[in-house]
DNA sequence: GTGGTCTAGACCACT
DNA sequence: GTGGTCTAGACCACA
């Protein structure tokens, strides 16, 4: 999917999003594994460290868990967390910024509607 | 006013947007200088070096231009250009991304103007 | 029993040690077989080889012997010895430094004995 | 000081652990700097990510914060908050279990005390 | 000077 | 097959 990789972020941070956002859209189901750090070293021309270093993110935050010797499995109740963190995050942190950011560039509702008007 | 530095940014980028805001916003009118180096440095307890980045950065976009002896002068025109170039920024690489994230986490127009009620 | 297994410590040692812990304490009788490895892979739901790894320890230990056809079962003796060993290991590896620890936190005898008069 | 590292733990498990227990015994004090990643590795022959692992550690439970540039400070108020933590942790996880331990092994308290008599 | 990131390659333990 | 750890060495951004 993500064929290239933004050189300003860390690639171990942007292939956790990646996954986040995989589970979340339920490309990743709960209880099925994370494709393995190999396949994806392979897959991506990384190093495998990297996606150790994305996979234990999710560990830590308890997302997945390890089967010893099997590989990484998505906890159930995962996507619905990862969600409301998500939108909680959006909606708490980011959006009041960019609102007040829209205040003070004096943006129109036309100018932040244009690219839905495009769609049509 | 920036009462913090966020760890995770660069301080000297931190302090070049707020002066941009602080010229934008009319804090800072054309024709004025910015406060000296060292009156920053101390007054936020920063490496001077670190503040000459910043400043530097504004020269090399021609929207200061240095007075030998006397320190730094907001060019006339500056304003407006800093205005510019912030709303195409905005609208053309964040408020996409934006509105892409509106739509995966499937937020309300009720959460997002949520905010906005409150202030009444 | 096991109601589940500690994900950071490998199988085949806690199957270990639970086996010596069911000895020691007598669930499981000198001259008795142990599971079967087929019995405890279908219980437990774990790959038989992990299982025959924690069997084969017991064996080069020669606190179990294996009667061809029939399974394994725990010499006369071996509830001693390991009972023996337990306590060694106990007395000059771990207590000292649990000691130690106690020390070191200042943990008062109150807040040590507090488990056991809840008992009361 | 501590000169060899157990093969048996990662180290960079026993370093993280290390640097708590300098902080809650006071040898390295609250707003003052770690040692750099560097000059840990020189001193103990390490590779610096190794150490960097450890530190990261120390950042994530935000015991420690970054100054950009200058290196990894203790927090104020993380000793006691390491402190309470390993009290914890120690009472409610280790100790009932080495209650259990001392029960199962039938250990006297002459035996338990006797390390402590040695030292008069 | 500081920490952060990545690579390439090795070895280990577990299932 | 799985993930975890470590090394040696490189490069980067920041103060």
């Amino acid at each position: 999917m993500a064929t290239q990789w933004d050189p300003d972020k860390p690639i171990y941070l942007q292939l956790y999003q990646q996954v986040v956002a995989r589970i979340i859209d339920g490309f990743i189901k709960e209880g099925e594994a994370l494709p393995s750090v190999r396949r994806v070293a392979a897959e991506y021309q990384i190093n495998p460290i990297t996606i150790s270093k994305a996979y234990q993110m999710l560990q830590d935050e308890e997302l997945v868990e390890k089967q010893r010797g099997k590989g990484l499995f998505v906890k159930h109740g995962s996507q619905e967390i990862m969600l409301n963190r998500e939108r909680d995050s959006f909606l708490t942190e980011q959006w009041p910024e960019i609102l007040q950011q829209i205040s003070r560039l004096q943006l129109s509702a036309e100018q932040l509607l244009a690219p839905c008007a495009e769609e049509n």
